[in-house]
DNA sequence: TAGATTGTTAATCGATTAACAATC
DNA sequence: TAGATTGTTAATCGATTAACAATC
């Protein structure tokens, strides 16, 4: 591809020294990334009434090469059809399968502010199976205000308790830089493991935790190297 | 690293074929997609009032292996004190040289709600030399409003007009999936070659143009495989 | 049948890592 | 000096690509 984001393959590592031969082998940090990628595309083509989709029109939107994208597939069957493609259902189930991320995973979100809104208003993580399932806010003029047709902004107090019962794995940051590193705090104590902070902040955290900062600005600087030049 | 967002280094493509071994070569899209990630961490760290950095933090904070940091940095000069590591400011300038984004460049935005403030109101854009120069809203009950000091949202028909007299290189879509291909249409017709996609729409354009679309929950699916398994 | 697209191989290129001398 | 960290090498591993037979 001529560009991409998660361009991150970029910078993977070895995940486990030992070897596991047996099917429940781990994925390496590359497929898992690029079969996330191929899964939000499929997911947006079902949307839009596609039945099926060619790997060439997956690597169109991926950025991904369409023969690594039929490599990375046949390694774990043979989903395609000769002449026709995959089917797009068939193999947003087999996708999600190999992720093991079939179930629903339940997010707290932290900030009310716009982008707080913006979030808790989009479905871009309700499509793939993530909840929402609490907002906080430090500020006590938003607690208690309807977000949207389910939720209302809780006391940050309540957040240790609320993880627990709720169940929380991912807490998603979208409250100011100076306030990211307590609210980043409060959710290591309370044993959440994946962070995904919307701030700009850098984030101490342990190295049981996963804390991934969006960064729309380096992709921007990274488009904007190739346009330049 | 053990994970990376832009693991996009996933899926990347030779940039041509052809040799040029000068100065001026171009840059391979790995380490133009790496250099812009370290710049993000090391503006972010002078924010913080660092004035030294060491590839390991670094690491640390790109989930880009320490060597490899190292390595990408020495192929442009000896930017480092052993025993002490790199100097925040300088390796800011010098890896915006090697970028070429030292200018300005201006965007344009499209969608004053939740999101499209939310965008305008933050410094992630600002900090790397970016300006929101516009903000669209094809609501004519959002047109004339205030969005920040400087902003006032502008009638979508003006947009051809405002992206010639504004030099606009990138467009940022903060609208609703069902409106992104339009706006796409347009700014593709106004000359635009670099678009931000915050929906989740699958944005059709010409192969001239770049299109990144944000996707978070791409993140997360690829985070919570790691935490699963 | 003809056209399209998968599944797969083989070759190349770049990323990753460990290791360590150089040196601040 | 002692400790830390860079710059660099060499080995390995995975990504990328072209090419094409298989087959829908």
């Amino acid at each position: 591809m001529r560009y991409d984001p998660t361009a991150g393959g970029v910078g993977l590592q070895p995940v486990r020294p030992e070897a596991d031969p047996g099917l429940s082998e781990r994925l390496s940090l590359g497929v898992a990334a690029r079969l996330s990628r191929y899964l939000q595309v499929l997911t947006q083509a079902k949307k839009m009434g596609r039945e099926t989709i060619s790997s060439q029109e997956l690597a169109d939107y991926t950025h991904v090469n369409s023969t690594q994208i039929r490599r990375d597939l046949s390694g774990f069957g043979k989903f395609g059809k000769r002449g026709v493609g995959y089917n797009v259902d068939s193999l947003v189930s087999q996708i999600r399968k190999i992720l093991r991320t079939t179930g629903k995973h339940n997010i707290a979100l932290f900030g009310a502010g716009n982008l707080g809104q913006a979030i808790a208003g989009s479905d871009i993580f309700a499509d793939h199976g993530f909840r929402v399932v609490a907002v906080f806010d430090k500020d006590p003029k938003k607690v208690g205000r309807r977000i949207s047709d389910s939720l209302t902004v809780r006391r940050y107090d309540d957040l240790e308790r609320v993880i627990r019962e709720e169940d929380v794995v991912v807490g998603v940051l979208a409250v100011p830089t100076e306030a990211a590193q307590e609210v980043a705090d409060d959710l290591v104590a309370a044993g959440v493991k994946i962070i995904f902070n919307y701030s700009d902040a850098l984030l101490q955290v342990p190295p049981e935790v996963t804390v991934h900062t969006s960064s729309p600005a380096v992709d921007l600087l990274y488009a904007l190297y190739f346009y330049l030049t």
